[in-house]
DNA sequence: CGGTGTGAACCACTTCACAGCA
DNA sequence: TGCTGTGAAGTGGTTCACACCG
């Protein structure tokens, strides 16, 4: 799931255009598309195009597509590499933003080795562990980079100028690192602990369960076999 | 994020109750939160307590149980233990779900290894890879379960009777395996994998990406710095 | 033509506010 | 008295349908 935390940042205006969080949610996605449909040197799609290859209606790209102002040809459809600058810009990826993680399991780990991250933005300035078993060893086979002791937080952040933290710990230390985020700085945490945070209003939390999701599609499949599945007039 | 695919299963009526999506999403954290208020011996708890327990509103927690019909006591609250059965019901935790995992990367792994999945009614009945570097060696450490070959997928969707499955592979293998999955009878798919997949109308995904996440935290992050943070009236 | 951009209708969900009951 | 359960109002998002224009 996705639970979004605080209902509406009650100031806090948006810029211009005032993008719904519904459209933001979907601007990722368009990113991706429009990133792949540049690599194979297309120039032009339609709205259509947009939303087969983004599983979302046609209507709702072209919503979301004009709440960024953007430009689009009548009759023709929209510029590939503008509009993908238009999106691009949007998201704010104009900056590298820094991330800390901690916990090097499995999660951490995924995520420190993601190879999408740099291109869309991000750089993962540490991955910390409590545990004396993963502390000083490479985080993948891949990297150079070792993971560090939880006591060196603080400074990885400090000197990482982080932002952004990721909790992928065991539930029980989730609250704790949260805390410890939000003291040396973290305004933005993603977090995989199965757990729900307590943070002050200004730090946002975006909480993703994987057991979660696997409860809601064991849902639909239940329904799916109870109800009757065509069911005309 | 969470891509609702289907915009509405065009057939298919609800069972009795006409449980909306978004209550559906957040049974399985009321469920975590009454399981550890039980575990504590805790008897009664209030909608207000839910609530702070999960970051939701109160009304919208009452809301969501009168959706199962539920029976709180009036100046009292609700019964752990019943209301704990009865959401644990609703999200049909009766029968254990077989899961079928392809891709032994990290996310698969973690998935494996994850502790939650048997108390909430899954039960992984394997895990594919096409690596040689990977088939025939534990899942994790824990368990004396092996990586199987890919090969060997319909065979173990068929044999485990898996109707889930989970797509933690490259991107560009994912609409590969979706395929095959779909083809051996998986009738649901959590796709971890950055791309969107093309299933038939009676086969439900859902995506989890990643980087998706940290985009929209990053898009918050970066709208906070730029607008007034305080700006009354 | 053909596809964008958008007012207007529609829909799902949330919140308010309070009646009703232990 | 205090908390549930729920009509009614409010909010945000999606879809429809079509005017508009290259």
């Amino acid at each position: 799931m996705t639970l979004r935390h605080s209902p509406r940042e009650g100031s806090a205006r948006r810029i211009g255009g005032e993008i719904p969080d519904a459209t933001i949610a979907r601007l990722p996605v368009y990113q991706r598309v429009l990133a792949a449909l540049a690599e194979s040197h297309v120039a032009i799609v339609s709205s259509e195009e947009i939303a087969a290859a983004s599983g979302v209606s046609s209507a709702n790209v072209r919503r979301d597509l004009s709440h960024l102002g953007s430009q689009g040809t009548r009759g023709v459809g929209y510029h590939v590499f503008s509009l993908l600058a238009h999106v691009t810009q949007a998201l704010g990826i104009s900056s590298e933003r820094p991330v800390v993680i901690v916990g090097a399991g499995h999660i951490g780990t995924a995520l420190a080795a993601y190879q999408g991250l740099p291109s869309r933005g991000f750089r993962v300035v540490g991955v910390v562990d409590i545990s004396v078993d993963r502390v000083g060893f490479p985080v993948t086979e891949s990297t150079q980079m070792r993971v560090r002791p939880l006591t060196e937080l603080e400074a990885i952040v400090r000197e990482g100028s982080a932002r952004i933290g990721v909790i992928a710990t065991p539930g029980a230390a989730a609250q704790y690192v949260c805390d410890r985020l939000v003291q040396a700085g973290v305004r933005s945490i993603l977090n995989f602990a199965p757990v729900t945070l307590a943070v002050p209003q200004d730090v946002e939390i975006r909480q993703v369960d994987l057991a979660v999701e696997l409860q809601i599609l064991a849902f639909h499949e239940q329904r799916r076999t109870v109800t009757i599945p065509e069911c005309s007039a």
